[in-house]
DNA sequence: TGCAAGTTTTTTATCGATATTTTTTGTAAA
DNA sequence: TTTACAAAAAATATCGATAAAAAACTTGCA
């Protein structure tokens, strides 16, 4: 009994509180819920997320391993704060890692991994193409996208860094998706894709790299108008 | 007083149990003290480390985060394990991260930038040439040199990552220790140096790429010859 | 008014206790 | 013997309580 009660309350793969806590409060903080530099106190956490004290501080040790909380001697923690070297940074990082799992995914990947790039790349297409985009399925398909391409890196360290940069960049792209998207993704998506499937190494990482940068300026743009209006405001 | 007791008893930087629980236990798996897929029993820890086990399981999730520690679902936690496949995966992303942040370095790198590298080459070269040679004095004087050589890079998350994979290959390369360092590391080193204060980021990153890969298969030979002494005696 | 020392309140970090889950052990039937 | 099952033991994950630290708030004095 007690058991069918968890199975309907655990999210995902969550099998301990800690998890839940852990799923929870990384998918607020990437999705704006929890802002950035607010602090973050054990007991208002408690009866937000209804789980003690213990496998709350388990989730915020991780949550600050893996850089979306910081934590400070007996202060406390606190949801990483965010600015533009930040954000300058993750974007010069995820290319070269991107690139790096990329070249190694065209090099490796066999049959199966063609059909998924083609698979995901057709379900991005049809909700970019749609007239009502949901911005939540357009990141999902985005995502799904992303990780066909690279699924042929075989590199477990690379897979987990590139993870953490997805979902830091995420964060940001997240606080700018407000403002409709203006350029014409189709048009790079399908570029990656074909170039992906002819398996030109030279070309993918170009593709890619234009790619990541031209969503890096545009949420830049919109971080900085934020940043401008938050002054204005004090 | 209690102050003064605190003060003498905390090491390095460690403000809270937490912290002195996570620096201790992340040196022992390092250092080889708790060997891969050991279990991580919190009542054994307990006794050994002298703190509680709320602090315990917090440095174990900070661990399990960092890629030291494995942890599944009510099952506890447990080392790490090692496999020549990690070492070769460690290896190839530390010579893409390390590579990547020696060019930043040698970009933006200052005169006291520039004063680093001497000084810790220096500092390494009197270790290298000493007769008695002390592993752990190495240890410190090579990761100064190393860190001096990269001390110019700006980047946030390329330190980050790159520091996680440098202690992932120091446990490597710590339980191959035993056996003596036959090659010339000092002309290595010296290379490296000289590359970088000639700012040639080609050279220097060749250098590096050498360096890494050297240690490496050292590193894997010791590792293949460990593995299959065991396999011999089950 | 401005500042500084002392006091209260809040918050954090930690411990001990408990319920739940997993592993081990013991026992009887095939 | 081996296998299957049940009971016991051990270990985990979690909660509530407490001690210690930091922040906020006085209050006294120049």
């Amino acid at each position: 009994m007690a058991r069918t009660y968890n199975d309907q309350t655990e999210q995902n793969g969550a099998k301990t509180l800690s998890d839940q806590a852990y799923l929870q409060l990384r998918s607020d903080i990437i999705h704006g819920e929890l802002l950035p530099d607010e602090k973050l106190r054990i007991e208002h956490l408690r009866g937000e997320y209804g789980v003690g004290a213990s496998p709350l501080r388990e989730a915020l040790s991780r949550l600050t391993a893996d850089g979306f909380v910081t934590a400070e001697g007996q202060r406390g923690f606190r949801v990483a704060p965010m600015s533009e070297e930040d954000l300058a940074d993750i974007t010069r990082m995820r290319i070269l890692l991107e690139k790096q799992a990329l070249s190694q995914s065209i090099e490796h990947g066999d049959d199966a991994w063609e059909s998924r790039i083609v698979a995901t790349f057709y379900q991005l297409e049809k909700v970019e193409e749609s007239e009502a985009r949901d911005p939540a399925e357009w990141e999902i398909r985005n995502h799904d996208f992303h990780e066909a391409l690279i699924a042929g890196c075989t590199s477990k360290w690379l897979r987990r860094f590139y993870g953490i940069l997805y979902d830091q960049h995420k964060r940001y792209r997240n606080i700018a998706l407000s403002t409709e998207i203006p350029r014409d993704l189709h048009q790079e998506h399908e570029e990656l894709r074909n170039a992906a499937l002819a398996r030109d190494t030279k070309r993918a990482c170009d593709a890619i790299e234009q790619h990541i940068m031209r969503t890096a300026e545009i949420t830049l743009k919109v971080l900085r108008e934020e940043t401008r209006r938050e002054q204005e405001i004090a």
